[in-house]
DNA sequence: AATAATATCCCCGATTATGGGGATGGTATG
DNA sequence: CATACCATCCCCATAATCGGGGATATTATT
């Protein structure tokens, strides 16, 4: 079995040292490069060819995230994990995002690292529980939702039905009442949700997920 | 270490009685009451007091889904692991937001089931990698976003105004041009997003994460 | 030099949305 | 039974959006 070819990219000239040494007195595992920002990152991967990049995600100037960026839209099929000190909640979810194949803390145990990259470099999806409770988090419902605006079962109808794309002539034709009483939903609507236009309203119902 | 209590709902008999053998059979696991239909679920759950809930996903009249949304509702800490016997994508994403600790597969092996349970009532968050990145390729962008729509930098820049609440009038003022050019940057929009009013264009905006 | 893309501006007419009122009947809750 | 909440409908006036034209200048590409 050939080597797994890993970059490291990280500001931090510790972190560097100590994970390359971690890979390279591991069997099955090759640094083929090392580098403290992502400047030229695209002419590193294509004349080392890794099978996998390791990326901190705090770096100064370009960060790890550009670096992200910029890997993906040129090599798309390299696995890339995001690495850093503490899991900011945010940048797992603009990583994942943004294509990262994994995400690793830096606090993680040797055997779990080496392990990880061996799972992404075979397909799988190398993710801390901690993570995967906040893509958990992230996907589960605010239980606040509706129930903070009061919104009665009408309004939120109406406001599905905006959502879609509807006029107001064309919900109230759906729900078999009268222009008129749209409005008066609709006024309703926008008092509670503080808003004075429709796609302020509707911003704001897919954005908080108000609807399904 | 006390044995976990699970519960199981399914309407498949077969299945019903295979996962309580499998159960029954090994250590550490107690089966507390097997049903058919979610019901009584509540009443179930409350006088049999589970660890675990397993819930298949796709039962007649009132589904895995519902029953799922009403145990959680009620007992907003018992793990629930949904159960299935294929990997449908949309009920994975409905069965997480709901509030669902995990995702089995039926096909997997006892052994993995098992470990899952264990696992869930450990605090764990079992997932198969298929739906880990079924999840991740749910986070991860289209990667069409906005190059697939060919927008402009002004279109963009008019667009991430228009999903902020402005009027045209204020579009227009925020970039210092008049209200027609606005207008015509829209129309553009329109045409390029294949929409014909301002609530579509905002809601396709934040949906498919074309602005910030 | 011709073409295409972009950004800018204008007009007209038609449709839709918004704000501020008022009004009725039903249903629940104390 | 009084009060609150909900869903329904109506009017008037104003503001905003939409569709379909046309036009000019700049820049980049071929």
């Amino acid at each position: 079995m050939k080597d797994i070819k890993v970059m490291l990219f990280d500001d931090n000239a510790k972190i560097l040292d100590s994970m390359s040494l971690l890979l390279e007195t591991h069997e099955g595992f090759d640094v083929c490069g090392t580098f403290a920002n992502v400047l030229n990152c695209i002419e590193e991967v294509s004349h080392h060819n890794p099978d996998i990049v390791l990326m901190d995600i705090d770096m100064p100037g370009l960060n790890g995230l550009e670096g992200l960026k910029i890997i993906i839209k040129k090599f798309p099929d390299l696995p890339v994990l995001m690495l850093t000190s503490f899991d900011d909640e945010q940048k797992v979810y603009t990583s994942l995002r943004n294509g990262a194949r994994g995400y690793l803390l830096k606090s993680m145990s040797p055997d779990i690292i080496l392990q990880s990259i061996k799972e992404a470099y075979y397909g799988g999806v190398p993710m801390s529980d901690r993570v995967a409770k906040k893509v958990l988090d992230y996907f589960r419902k605010d239980s606040k939702g509706i129930e903070h605006y009061h919104l009665t079962e009408r309004e939120i109808e109406v406001l599905r039905l905006l959502v879609s794309g509807k006029s107001y002539q064309q919900v109230a034709d759906s729900l078999i009442i009268s222009y008129e009483t749209v409005r008066t939903h609709i006024k309703h609507l926008y008092n509670k949700l503080g808003v004075s236009t429709l796609a302020e309203a509707v911003v704001k119902a897919v954005k908080e997920e108000l609807i399904d």
